[in-house]
DNA sequence: CTTGACATTTGCCATTTGGCAAATTATAAT
DNA sequence: ATTATAATTTGCCAAATGGCAAATGTCAAG
C-alpha cells in the first residue's frame, strides 16, 4: 500500500493535531525524534504509513505512550490483556482513549460546553432529516 | 538492515523454539497466521527482521501476547507504564466523569469529530482575539 | 514589492520487506 | 536403496519505507 488513501487517514490526522498541540514544527519533531521531516510530513498526510520503529521514536516527543500509538496505528489490538479496564466502559460503548486524553486537557467548563454543542448539532441534524426525506 | 546479523539472533531463536514447542511446522504456522512460510523461515534464522504486522499475526498462534512479542523485538520498551493508574490524569487536569459518560455513548467517529470541532472553535476564538485586542 | 528565514512538500533512490514458485533437504514407508 | 510426501530454503521480484537534497510555500521585516 502506498497509502494514497485520501478518504480516511485517522492516524495522520491525530499525529498532526498532536504535533500542533505541542506547537512543534516538523523540523523540531525531527530533532526530537530523529525521523526526517519529509517522512513525518508524508505520514501526517497519509502518503506513507509509519513503521513501528518510527512510531516508537515519535511517541514520547508527542506525549504519547508507546503502546497508545501502536494501538492507534492498528499494530496492537485495543485493550491489551494487561490491565482489565484502564478506561471505564460506559453503556457497552467505550470512550476513545485519545479523545479522553485531549479533552482532559481542557478546563471542565469547556468539556461541558462540548457536550452542549454536540447536543445542538444532533438536534440540527434531526430537523434537517425531517425537511429532506 | 538486511539482518545478515549472524552472530546474535535472539528473536529468531525465540520464535523458532516457541514454534517447535507448539509442535507446529512452518506451513502450519502459515495457515494460522497468514504469513508465508518462506518469510517465517527467514525470520527464524535471522535473514529478515519481522515487521510489526507480521509479529502481530504470529503472536497468538505461538501463544504470545502481542505486547510481549513487540517488546522482545525491541519495538516496545520493556515494562511499559501501562500498569500505572487506572484512571490516568493527563497533564494535571482530569476528564470530568459525566462528560466521559455521555461521550462514551457516541460512536468513535463522533467522539473524534467532537475534537475536530473543538479545535476549530479554538482557532476561531484565537483569530477573533487577534482582531479585537 | 522584495528579501530573508523559516516550514513544508516533492523528486529521486537505496534499502528492506514479504510473497510465490522452484529447488533442495529431511522423513517415511515399502 | 527408492520412491513418495512433507518441510525448509533459495531465487527472484513487486511494493513499501524512509532519507537527502532541491523545489515550493509562508510570512514577517525592511
Amino acid at each position: 500500500m502506498k497509502m494514497n488513501d485520501n478518504s480516511k487517514n485517522a492516524l495522520g490526522e491525530i499525529l498532526k493535531q498532536q504535533r500542533l498541540r505541542m506547537s512543534l514544527t516538523l523540523r523540531e519533531l525531527t530533532e526530537l525524534s530523529g525521523v526526517s521531516a519529509s517522512h513525518l510530513g508524508r505520514v501526517e498526510r497519509g502518503e506513507r504509513f509509519p513503521s513501528a520503529s518510527i512510531l516508537r521514536r515519535i511517541a514520547k516527543p508527542l506525549g504519547f505512550e508507546e503502546d497508545e500509538l501502536f494501538t492507534l496505528a492498528g499494530y496492537l489490538s485495543p485493550q491489551p490483556p494487561g490491565i482489565a479496564e484502564a478506561h471505564p466502559v460506559y453503556s457497552g460503548r467505550q470512550l476513545d482513549p485519545y479523545v479522553a486524553k485531549v479533552l482532559a486537557e481542557e478546563p471542565i467548563e469547556v468539556q461541558r460546553a462540548v457536550l452542549g454543542i454536540l447536543s445542538m448539532l444532533k438536534s440540527i441534524a434531526r430537523s434537517l432529516i425531517k425537511e429532506n426525506p
